[in-house]
RNA sequence: GCGCUGUUAGCUCAGUUGGUUAGAGUAUCACCUUGACAUGGUGGGGGUCGCAGAUUCGAUUUCUGCACAGCGCACCA
């Protein structure tokens, strides 16, 4: 016949994903213009890093956005996916670093401008790279409107936010403490550092008093930082410490006489109830440090070594001289004792180095007002989490929030457009580069050495990327966009920040809906990473079995919000699955022949088969939908492969083949056969498009259809005049008979494909006629022949094996080859679950308060249950009663 | 310390307003290469839904407590 026939036997993805990925691009089938007529629906990727190669985080998570776009994109919204990437600072920078470094150089040797020159080289080299891993992955995003967050747009966004938010008082220069990170040598923000619990020690101290003898001991964990007290803090209502409040006690060491004062922070319980004050050192002590006036003394430089104010052990590494310094007080007979001391301990999320907090000048967000209107948007619900459950921690997270520090000592980034003026000293924040102070002409005029917190231009993504600050079409068609996905680990870092953002500049919340993923963990369920060396490639995955395979198998079994483990038979099982629906397919085509297609049955030529098939068909449409709306994407991407799988291929496909066979082509039974199987495929290739679409597309241009691609074809729906209960109702209980058969003949050994005789029994006489005039399918699917439809009164046959399901009894006659004791144990354990049945519905339906209080719907339900199962026990008893005659 | 999630078949997980004898994939056992597919077909075995209470006619599902596992936040110097 025609090309078709020779489609290939088994699925193989190399052969096509490519060329369909170029096809779409090509024909900017990905593309949206803002079109002001037309429903939008739009979602910004969650850009990834710009060196950084794709893992299986992104792959889940850009196939859950995929199939969210495809699908609303067959709907008719008018669709935008946007794509970029994002600068990532530190990431960026430090990977650069690591590369001089190989060369034997640092970026310190080439100077800031000649750096960033290689920042920027290896950005156009990586750059490109987890884009077209992207694509590969099938993602339908607009490649047209590309952005990146260090590109022209986003740097004036940068800027105006910045320079409208100090404007407004929210940013801020200051000394304060934060979080240092020697390793990365920068400041870093609140959620940039990892709390872990760490074995260490709790040295106690007698801190002598300066007159009058005797002396307070304190506990800590660093006595290093002691070079740097300038205070003891006690409970003000410790009775033991009363007397000491307000005198002054001389700091070991150093010498520094230094104040005991009292301070509600301090736990009485904890240690000896006195604590030594680090304000440079220690965000606690800072804050004592602020309420009582105390000197910042920062003994522990950038750099992680002793500064010059820590004397004698100036520029010694801070690990070297707690060692030494706890040598010292011993020798000074000042140490009292030494616990063992379990204590949790910053790490750098980047490098995992132990964060030292320590005082420096940096820039802050002011939180406070910012936060509110976050908080109130999905308090609201003007922005809802899925799963609901998220919200409680993004609202709770905002309740207590502190301010942002925003300032890195990097040179990766957008630089922070402050200027410094050392002519008058003057600061000038500004959206244009300056040359010369406003204020005093000067030309001595410096920038700010610091750039911003990546995610300070993440937060302005969803806006920017629609090119804000301009008034554009973009952002007034797609903006706010509909959802966001992305993982729960980003939630503070990403989310809270385009939220305030958003609010304060784009007018509105970002984004409607914020749906959430998991992490794909590995098979024993750890957290994939470079360190353990457990991540799987997505790339190998798509090389070894295609995107599609990758793509059904880290949607199925994904619940909101929930991990999933990757598991390869998981894989293997997805790949099964495209290969079953490939050869579903290529079955179809191999029997289009003859197929007229403009022929349309009328009501009539439909058979059982075809109405019931339409009929599952229709609810499985409804199902999907349905699923889709709710961000269930797991449960739609389940529910169309058991369609697929379970009733169109298991059965409809077997049911049908007699007459896909019959000799006599261009009949109507043929013809219909081939109009319902054609459309229930195409129409169900258009459901599974959005979670496989190379494999759905490759099928979809080899069958009858019409446009130039299941991209552009719509979104099933309106086919609930299609739901037939009646056909549903027949054909169930023809499949339960013929599974019965099926189970009797295998009990039994019977030699598959040989036919055997059959008698059925049914109370229902609409069905027994079905099943009368439906003979065929039990040949075909069951083996049997000849099947005789029993009248009321005939006697049942003697030597056979006998199944009751719902109202059908089926006979399987053996001629003298049945084990009458084999059967009569069969029928027993039988009759024993269904005693168990009857049991169980009768005092269901004698407790009143059951008949009284449950739902008629479900009494009836349950009566009707009750009736079946009394006749099927009379069935089963008169049928060991006739084996006992026998035997 | 506060909070969240999970606990269902050997393994990994679904189970959507409380209502048949609780499902799938995978693994396993038996049989079958039949003219879409062995990446397949048919059939079988396998679960007192973590424990204890409460509400209800009825709980895997709602509530409370507990146990175990995991996570987040805060943190004791």
């Amino acid at each position: 016949m025609t090309e078709e026939k020779n489609i290939a036997k088994v699925y193989d993805p190399k052969l096509f994903e490519k060329k369909w990925y170029s096809f779409w691009e090509d024909n900017r089938l990905f593309h949206a213009e803002a079109e002001e007529d037309k429903t939008p629906f739009s979602i910004v990727i969650p850009p990834p890093n710009v060196t950084g190669q794709l893992h299986m985080g992104h792959a889940m998570d850009n196939t859950l956005q995929d199939i969210l776009i495809r699908w609303r994109r067959m709907q008719g919204y008018n669709t935008l996916w946007m794509p970029g990437c994002d600068h990532a600072g530190i990431a960026t920078q430090a990977k650069v670093e690591e590369s001089l470094r190989k060369e034997g150089i640092s970026r310190y040797d080439l100077g800031r401008e000649k750096f960033l020159e290689r920042v920027w080289a290896w950005k156009e080299k990586f750059g490109n790279r987890i884009m077209s891993q992207l694509r590969s992955l099938g993602s339908s995003c607009d490649w047209e409107r590309q952005r990146f967050t260090m590109d022209e747009g986003c740097s004036r966004a940068v800027r105006e936010v910045f320079v409208s938010l100090y404007e407004k008082g929210l940013i801020y220069r200051g000394t304060r403490i934060t979080n240092w990170c020697p390793h990365c040598n920068t400041a870093i923000s609140d959620i940039e550092v990892d709390h872990k619990t760490e074995q260490g020690h709790l040295w106690h101290i007698r801190y002598p008093l300066a007159e009058g003898g005797g002396y307070i001991e304190i506990a800590t964990t660093r006595p290093e930082t002691m070079l740097g007290d300038t205070g003891v803090a006690v409970h003000p209502e410790d009775e033991r410490y009363r007397d000491v409040v307000g005198k002054m006690v001389v700091l070991p060491i150093v010498g520094r006489k230094i104040p005991v004062f009292a301070d509600e922070y301090v736990d009485r319980e904890f240690g000896t109830g006195a604590v030594k004050v680090t304000p440079a050192h220690d965000p606690n002590d800072y804050d004592m440090g602020e309420r009582h006036n105390l000197e910042q003394i920062k003994v522990i430089g950038n750099d992680g070594t002793m500064t010059d104010e820590a004397g004698k052990y100036a520029s010694m590494d801070r690990y070297e001289c707690r060692k030494k310094i706890v040598e010292e007080l011993k020798s000074l007979g000042v140490l009292s004792s030494i616990e063992e001391h379990e204590h949790s301990v910053g790490h750098c999320s980047r490098c995992n180095s132990t964060i030292e907090p320590l005082v420096s000048e940096q820039w802050f967000v002011k939180m406070d007002t910012l936060a509110k209107p976050a908080i109130e948007a999905v308090r609201d619900g003007r922005i809802q989490f899925v799963p609901e459950r998220f919200s409680k921690i993004y609202i709770n997270w905002l309740e207590n929030i502190r301010d942002w520090c925003i300032s890195r000592q990097l040179w990766w980034g957008h630089r922070i457009p402050a200027w410094y003026c050392d002519d008058c000293g003057e600061t000038i924040v500004s959206r244009d580069d300056i040359d010369t102070c406003p204020k005093c002409g000067g030309k001595h005029i410096r920038q700010d050495e610091d750039v911003l917190d990546t995610w300070f231009s993440s937060g302005l993504w969803p806006f920017a990327t629609m090119g804000w600050p301009d008034d554009t079409r973009e952002l007034r068609h797609f903006y706010p966009t509909s959802v966001l996905v992305t993982g729960y680990d980003i939630i503070f870092f990403w989310v809270v920040r385009m939220v305030v953002m958003g609010l304060e500049f784009g007018k509105d919340i970002p984004f409607r809906h914020v749906f959430i993923h998991g992490l794909v963990r590995d098979d024993q369920g750890r957290k994939m990473s470079k360190s353990l060396g457990n991540g799987i490639d997505p790339v190998e995955v798509i090389d070894k079995y295609g995107a599609d395979t990758l793509r059904f198998m880290l949607v199925t079994g994904n619940t909101p919000g929930n991990d999933l483990r990757f598991y390869w038979n998981r894989v293997e099982s997805a790949r099964n699955f495209a290969n079953k629906l490939w050869n579903a397919s290529r079955f179809m085509m191999m029997n289009l022949e003859g197929f007229d297609g403009s022929f349309v049955p009328c009501g009539d030529d439909f058979t059982l088969e075809d109405r019931w098939i339409l009929s599952r068909y229709a609810k499985t449409v409804e199902g999907v939908t349905e699923n889709l709306e709710k961000f269930e994407l797991g449960e739609a991407a389940r529910a169309i492969y058991e369609f697929i799988w379970s009733e169109l291929c298991d059965w409809y496909i077997e049911l049908v083949k007699p007459r896909l066979y019959a000799k006599d082509g261009g009949d109507a039974s043929r013809m219909t056969a081939q109009y319902v199987l054609a459309y229930v495929l195409e129409h169900t290739l258009r459901l599974l498009h959005p979670f496989m679409p190379f494999i759905t597309e490759e099928l979809w241009q080899h069958l009858p259809h019409e446009g130039i691609s299941i991209m552009a074809a719509e979104w099933p729906s309106g086919e609930a005049n299609r739901i037939d209960e009646d056909a549903e109702r027949c054909m169930t209980a023809i499949m339960d008979t013929i599974k019965a058969i099926r189970n009797m003949r295998a009990e039994v050994g019977a030699q598959p494909g040989k036919k055997s005789e059959a008698a059925i029994s049914l109370s229902d006489e609409t069905l027994r006629d079905v099943f009368a005039s439906h003979e065929i399918y039990f040949k075909n699917l069951a083996d049997v022949e000849p099947m005789t439809i029993m009248n009321d009164g005939d006697e049942h046959p003697r030597n056979a094996l006998t199944a009751v399901s719902g109202g059908v009894t089926s006979y399987l006659p053996l001629k003298g080859l049945i084990d009458v004791e084999k059967e009569s144990a069969r029928l027993k354990k039988e009759l024993e679950n269904i005693e168990n049945e009857i049991k169980r519905t009768t005092a269901k339906l004698n407790n009143e308060n059951f008949t009284a209080k449950a739902p008629a719907a479900v009494v009836e339900k349950e009566k009707a249950k009750k009736e079946e199962a009394e006749a099927k026990r009379g069935t089963l008893i008169a049928r060991m009663e006739q084996l006992k005659a026998m035997a």
